[in-house]
DNA sequence: CGCAAGTATTCTGCATACAGAATTTTGTTT
DNA sequence: AAACAAAATTCTGTATGCAGAATACTTGCG
């Protein structure tokens, strides 16, 4: 193929940045973290390090180390002598945290307004056209990927960073129970509708109604899933 | 005396709940994450685990579980084979995490307006009290570690725990910055008349007033400290 | 002298061993 | 049978060893 058989310049190279090698310690993190995300890991349980590591394919030690990466992330607990326990949130937990990604999301809302591009709008548009796609069809595990794809795309063109890392790990320990409390027809109709309003309001840059659309749409979701904890 | 001679009974045992161990990893976490702030281990500092370990005391392991916390909360950063080196902040770094601090603040603010008891108000009046007499005293280093912690009661009196710890880590990020930028009498008054009023509106309950100007001393903080960037 | 290549040394990432703590199992008493 | 104590086993937290990668130093060449 042509593209095997061209010889890469270092101009290419350079232009593409360093090469980025995968460490373990970051697969790990990401593999025991989508396993409490996906429910694989639930709440309450405790880690057993070398059932785990082998369960994985490392030693403990780097699993010890991605734990605790974990635990600063808050999805996991430690307890002297008992290791990590995936952790349990409370109702109260995970009303203060919709209260805080509703104000983080309204933020970025505003920051989005103002600092994305035409083309980058059409993306989340895409991504939200996919999503009816799927509500259409009633497949609701990639309806709500894609949901919450929509949310971290609106983040990311807020162009702030600082505000992208601490959305995401909010919105990593709610995952699991915001799949499952958003379950039912009447919810998922109340969260599409609030969907719509938002591209509309993203194309229309209008700042403060997409902002408070997403913190709304937060408080709202805390009347959908409260019955689930 | 007489409280080591009255014999402990099992209710008052159990109404202060389990003794909670110190841990060696926190212990690291803590000690290291203070290192960092107060400057001893300066931006772009690579650190050397075997050094490290032998100054703290403790062994690599422990050290690097500690590290990796304190990599997930953003204060330092790991390539493969170079170990951790001690987070640089680039200007628009410190740019976005006021606007969300301030946003997150402005939160707070709300929360505490209509959560604070009358003592807790008292707290932070008695904080402030004393930050000014540092003032007066141009005592820099108490006068900044009130400031910070003013904050920080204000933040606890919104009883969001989510908000709270979200506020720690990045608050943390900034202290350096913020205790080097805000130097000079021009900054430090402009500091302390936003703080006066931060209590008055607290003490009044004045919820919007008080969003408003957490919110806003965020970001005449970026004018403070962007040149010790 | 400057630069590149080769060699030596140090450091990081991970595996494994060990000691003490926690948990489970077994035996004894009521 | 239930409760308690003792013994056995397992697990966690940490120390240490090892291999490969990164860095520092030395040597040789133009």
């Amino acid at each position: 193929m042509a593209s095997e058989a061209a010889p890469l310049l270092i101009d290419e190279i350079d232009s593409r940045g360093p090469i980025v090698r995968p460490t373990l310690h970051d697969a790990i993190v990401a593999r025991v973290r989508d396993m409490i995300i996906e429910g694989e890991l639930a709440p309450g349980t405790r880690l057993h390090e070398g059932n785990l590591g082998k369960m994985l394919g490392v030693s403990r030690t780097p699993l010890r180390e991605a734990l605790k990466f974990l635990v600063s992330e808050g999805l996991l607990e430690l307890s002297p002598g008992r290791g990590a326990v995936v952790r349990q949130f409370t109702a109260k937990d995970v009303h203060d945290s919709l209260i805080v990604l509703g104000n983080l999301e309204g933020l970025a809302g505003r920051l989005a307004c103002e600092h994305a591009t035409e083309s980058e709008i059409r993306e989340v548009r895409q991504l939200h056209d996919r999503m009816m796609d799927m509500y259409e069809k009633r497949d609701r595990l990639p309806y709500f990927k894609l949901n919450q794809n929509i949310h971290s795309a609106i983040l990311r063109l807020s162009k702030n960073e600082a505000l992208v890392s601490v959305h995401n790990v909010l919105q990593a320990r709610l995952k699991r129970i915001r799949y499952i409390g958003n379950e039912g027809p009447e919810k998922w109709a109340g969260a599409v509708a609030d969907h719509v309003e938002m591209v509309e309001a993203l194309e229309a840059r209008d700042a403060e109604r997409l902002s408070t659309i997403l913190n709304a749409h937060m408080l709202k979701t805390w009347e959908r899933v409260r019955h689930a904890i």
